[in-house]
DNA sequence: GCCAACGTTGGC
DNA sequence: GCCAACGTTGGC
């Protein structure tokens, strides 16, 4: 089992949007960084914990809680000419990005970034290191143990 | 809109 | 393989 922090814009796709897709999942669509995608590829299992970011937001921070839904599988927007993440060097045969089906489980009070910053206990967080811009990162146990109790 | 930081591309 | 130039991310 492991955890991890994955940014979504909420313009694009919100907490509330993923509790309101069906089966409260959604296919995690249009990573196009190599390592994020070796983290789907590579580390994700089924039920591994998510905490679901909004990035890129007037207020960015955690807004929920989610659990990886399935294996890493091909990206299809990278074959669509008419996508914003369409990659003309992606081949069928080979698929350059994959993406993974995220559960949302509940929505969470925001604990904005200011705040997360203030905990001593997540300065380790990989997302909080300076210049930290992947949009898909791990978080450790006791990081997740951390968040937890603050989103109960 | 600015800009720091990082990733990618491509010439050599 | 180096590295300059360019593109992107994302907080502010």
């Amino acid at each position: 089992m492991a955890y991890w922090l994955m940014k979504s814009e909420p313009d694009e796709v919100s907490i509330d949007d993923a509790l309101a897709a069906p089966n409260q999942t959604v296919p995690w669509f249009g990573v196009r960084n190599y390592q994020a995608r070796n983290f789907m590829r590579d580390g994700m299992q089924v039920g591994d914990g998510v905490l679901f970011y909004h990035s890129s937001c007037p207020e960015p921070g955690i807004a929920g809680l989610a659990e990886v839904a399935s294996a890493a599988y091909p990206d299809d927007t990278q074959f669509d000419p008419n996508s914003h993440y369409y990659d003309a060097k992606s081949k069928r045969e080979e698929p350059r990005w994959l993406m993974v089906d995220v559960k949302a489980v509940r929505k969470t009070r925001l604990l904005s970034l200011a705040q997360l910053r203030t905990i001593p206990e997540l300065d380790d967080m990989v997302v909080l290191q300076k210049g930290s811009r992947l949009s898909i990162t791990p978080v450790t146990p006791a990081q997740w143990k951390t968040l937890q109790a603050l989103l109960k």
